[in-house]
DNA sequence: TGTATACAGGTTGTATACGATTTCTCCGAT
DNA sequence: ATCGGAGAAATCGTATACAACCTGTATACA
């Protein structure tokens, strides 16, 4: 229970909020890896509080399907399988796709404008902490633009299915560098919504999405992780 | 808190599983109609427990976006919005036509056939027990076929998403009797998908969501019930 | 009369203690 | 040596007590 770094800074609101954002960041980060066993009872000893905000915060990410716990036995990371990347993978495709369609036709030029300046993202291979930022910054773009579809229930899945993915993301990226290939997916993606052209920029998000699998499933396959297929 | 019917006869592993599914079904049924206002220690007192598995059961249902609450202020029953309806369908239209689709081409023979015996439901005007038995087994029907599409992910979504719908169509029963006009809904689907029309199936579904979703807003709108636009 | 402040009531947030259930260990009988 | 059972340890499940927080009300003061 050493460093903690600047997530000891933050100031939540109620503790079970605080355990809840910090072990949910320690399990997508994989501090704590696919498979590691965890017990209220420890995890209220690392977080500094009692078991009742630690159950909260892993009853909510139980039901996100970050952490899975059985009775009287104690709470494990779920593993991560082939299966499940394609499955969120398809899921998303399904949901941001329809979102970008509703967002072509309800979002106003000001709304895209002001999404634009979010588009920039980028990382450095082999540095942990730009790994994460770049990831916040993704997810935070992808948010952002499904909320001008102005579907608050679709919202509110999309952004669990994301969050659950960055996982993902975090197992693949250190496995290669796809920096430059990702380099302006955001603002070509922009750029198709404001100039009006609908079927181009859902073909354009299609494409990035399947991209993103693609190269995280290749990564993963070639590095010879022993993932369970199902 | 006198009569809570054959509710009391079930038993459940634990005591936040059953105030969570007593309390789901009470909203859902419109025992708590939206807009009520709830408190743990009212619930505790209600469920005959301490406020703790009332914790667990709230912030589930929070979740799944049967309850609001705010932190010391209590607990409410959310409004239903005319919009947050039709947010609501045209979500369940997507995920349950994509999910079709896969289970089309997943499902096996035996599959589908053990899916039609459970495609017989219907309901009797201005029954209350016979609305809560309908929409349990339309509930069943829809998971179930979702189920072999065999994307787990997509399965949780669409079930919880269904789980809150319930309670629109409660509200929308009573206005109504629809009972012919959905005879053999289930039917025509399944024998589409025996048949191996796919796109078929598609159609026909999509065309029951809809016409679900137009006889909720029709029934609500002529009945002058003064829902929330937005 | 108007405003600010102190106080009381109600509600959720958290800690602690205890109970229920599972699992493992260890010891004895066969 | 092996099997079975009693008991201990670990873990989650629940109840209770108290703390923190919000809101409305009444009161003191200008």
């Amino acid at each position: 229970m050493a460093e903690r770094g600047r997530l000891e800074a933050v100031e939540r609101r109620t503790a079970a909020e605080g355990v809840y954002l910090a072990l949910k960041r320690d399990i997508i980060t994989l501090r704590h890896p696919p498979g590691a066993s965890l017990t209220e009872h420890s995890l209220a000893a690392r977080h500094g509080t009692s078991r009742v905000p630690v159950r909260e915060a892993c009853r909510r990410l139980q039901q996100e399907g970050l952490l899975v716990g059985r009775p009287y036995k104690g709470y494990s990371v779920p593993p991560i399988s082939l299966k499940e990347i394609g499955d969120c993978f398809d899921l998303r495709e399904l949901l941001e796709c329809h979102a970008l369609e509703l967002t072509s036709r309800r979002a106003s030029a000001a709304e895209l404008a002001g999404l634009k300046a979010l588009a920039a993202v980028a990382y450095t291979f082999h540095d942990w902490d730009s790994y994460a930022d770049f990831l916040e910054r993704n997810f935070d773009f992808h948010v952002r633009l499904a909320a001008l579809a102005r579907n608050e229930r679709l919202l509110g899945v999309l952004r669990d299915l994301l969050g659950t993915m960055q996982r993902f993301f975090f197992l693949g990226l250190d496995l290669g560098d796809f920096g430059a290939e990702m380099r302006g997916e955001h603002e070509e993606l922009i750029a198709h919504l404001q100039h009006g052209r609908t079927a181009a920029a859902i073909d354009c998000l299609r494409g990035q999405i399947r991209s993103s699998r693609d190269r995280i499933l290749r990564a993963l396959i070639d590095q010879r992780f022993d993932l369970p297929l199902e």
